[in-house]
DNA sequence: GTTAGCAGTCAGGGATAGAGAGTGCCAAAT
DNA sequence: ATTTGGCACTCTCTATCCCTGACTGCTAAC
């Protein structure tokens, strides 16, 4: 619906806007262009470039600025298959530190991602599927609580604490675990839900835990969702934001409310997302992310929230060499 | 060393500027004075406390503004038994919401501080004192891996995975378990590893999981700082840094550098910390936190971060208030 | 030590003008 | 039917000027 030369016009535009930030005028395409082709042309193509809403004048002598819906046209453009970077080379280095769990590992890469790009960086760790519970421990820690142990098939629960009747015995936990192992063990939160509900009689004494151990469960399942933003003064480095602090205001609101970011983050199977503008839920700002799966029950939500005029293939490159460099590290953990 | 008219003179000028936020002249401070005084008097006072470091003048023909060192007159000034303000009469709804853990108080707590003050709040929690361990627990979690349970007079420790040696029999984990309670049990972190360092024979085979668990207390009587911020978009909302970003620098980069807070605020004793200005490690910006003790083994520092002309009577008044709130819910939970 | 008065300084706003950039449109060429 | 060159037009940006208003610092008198 784009004829061939209408994109590569708003391409070029695209490209020159985000080097220079300046309003892009028909002769700057022109030079731009390659083959030979007169600016009268080219200005004729960016009225109706104009009119279609890729683009905008500032006022009426100035060159045209991308719109949001521009600069969609421009990222589809680019090659996801760019070669390495320079600064994107030890990135490996950054991330072989040893680190003693996931979440080290997420929060470094945050630091790598504002590091490398210079725009701030957002991580979104989110639960897919379903968790499968292995084994299940209790241990008392006194005044009539314990705490409940669960391990699963992508990691371990372990802050869920419990009350106990009163007046328990001394064997009474170690029936209850012995109970819960069987009732629970390799099943689904979903199958454990329907069992509970099934055999009422032999546990009603255990009632009382299972349900507590149960609601944790399901809130494990549904809200352990990591959301981890790095670099946030970045945002004072984007020339745009300077001169006017309210453009920058729609990226700040992101950043206070990070439970929005999980909706906003690429749906998983589209493997980079781009939300641009206002439409799109950030007015004056864009967040590129790209999705990786870490193991089968976790998916990672990695990415940059930058200005409209954000320097996209740089940030695709370096996305693109992150995949290769997590799946790396992730998998020596395994070991 | 500073005389009573010129202190009473430095407070109307800092009271008035963080009201209007423009520079304040002479007959500004006249109409404020209450008794009858010229002009001139005050000028020749406000010249020497200008002289003096306390103001200074953004240019000649204007009125005066207060240096840092002018606020933290203004500041000593403010009686801290100030009254109820309507707006916090209501705290405790937002802090009776039922909460599970002190955590969720925490969070909660500075989302009130953010929209009370309108400022971007700021929570810091350390541990102090030393931790005595009461009851030590080990879950073998498969794969040669154990999760170390420490149950402290402070909290629970909860997050340590330790390695085992892979010929380990069955009833390795309890005699283990045993020992370390034996060992462990009503000691602090000092203590047991003086204990360890002695004993060195009978434990040799336990030798792997004690470092392993020393290593681990360590860190947790020493880092366990959290540091929580909220609000920080109402940095946009300060006129100051609309109209130049540059200045928002200073601010952003502690939000950016939470670990830059611990020691800035209050150094334990004090109940009220003014930190103001450049000298004070806050270019342009200022950071006003109270000090409040929520048991024998932690302490929150609780806090407001902003420009320099900000609105301290409130801010004191509202953290003076949130004293007595905190205490209340806190005991509330004890039960 | 305080006050009144006066001269001096400077920011801020409005008006004006010229330069430069870039467009839209039209008529001619392909 | 598309492309092109040319031209008139519009609008921003910058500089300059000037004026006004706001304060101050200073001095001399009280």
């Amino acid at each position: 619906m784009l004829s061939v030369r209408k994109r590569k016009i708003l391409c070029l535009l695209v490209a020159r806007y985000i080097e220079t930030a300046e309003p892009v005028s028909s002769s700057d395409i022109k030079a731009d262009y390659g083959e030979e082709i007169s600016s009268a042309t080219i200005r004729s193509e960016l009225a109706k470039l104009e009119e279609m809403g890729y683009l905008m004048q500032p006022h009426v002598s100035a060159g045209r600025v991308p719109t949001a819906k521009g600069y969609k046209v421009f990222v589809e453009s680019i090659p996801t298959e760019g070669g390495m970077l320079p600064a994107v080379a030890d990135m490996r280095e950054y991330l072989d530190r040893k680190m003693d769990e996931v979440g080290d590992v997420i929060r470094t890469t945050a630091k790598l991602l504002s590091d490398t790009t210079n725009y701030t960086s957002v991580i979104v760790v989110k639960n897919i599927g379903e968790v499968l519970v292995r084994d299940v421990r209790l241990v008392d820690i006194g005044q009539n609580k314990a705490l409940v142990i669960i391990i699963t098939d992508s990691g371990i629960l372990k802050d869920c604490i419990i009350d106990l009747p009163a007046d328990m015995g001394n064997t009474y936990l170690n029936t209850a675990m012995e109970l819960l192992n069987r009732m629970f063990s390799m099943h689904t939160v979903e199958e454990i839900k329907e069992l509970v509900d099934h055999v009422e009689d032999e546990i009603a004494q255990y009632k009382m835990i299972l349900d507590q151990i149960i609601t944790s469960l399901e809130r494990y399942q549904n809200r352990n969702q990591e959301v981890i933003i790095e670099g946030t003064s970045r945002l004072l480095d984007v020339p745009e934001y300077q001169e006017e602090a309210d453009r920058m205001r729609g990226v700040m609101s992101i950043i206070d409310h990070k439970e929005l970011l999980t909706d906003m983050v690429g749906d998983g199977e589209l493997e980079l997302s781009f939300k641009i503008g206002k439409d799109d839920g950030i007015e004056n700002g864009s967040l590129v992310t790209a999705t990786y799966r870490i193991n089968d029950n976790q998916q990672v939500h990695a990415g940059v929230i930058g200005p409209e005029r954000m320097d996209y293939r740089k940030v695709v490159t370096i996305l693109k060499n992150l995949e290769t460099t997590i799946k790396s590290v992730m998998d020596d953990k395994e070991d």
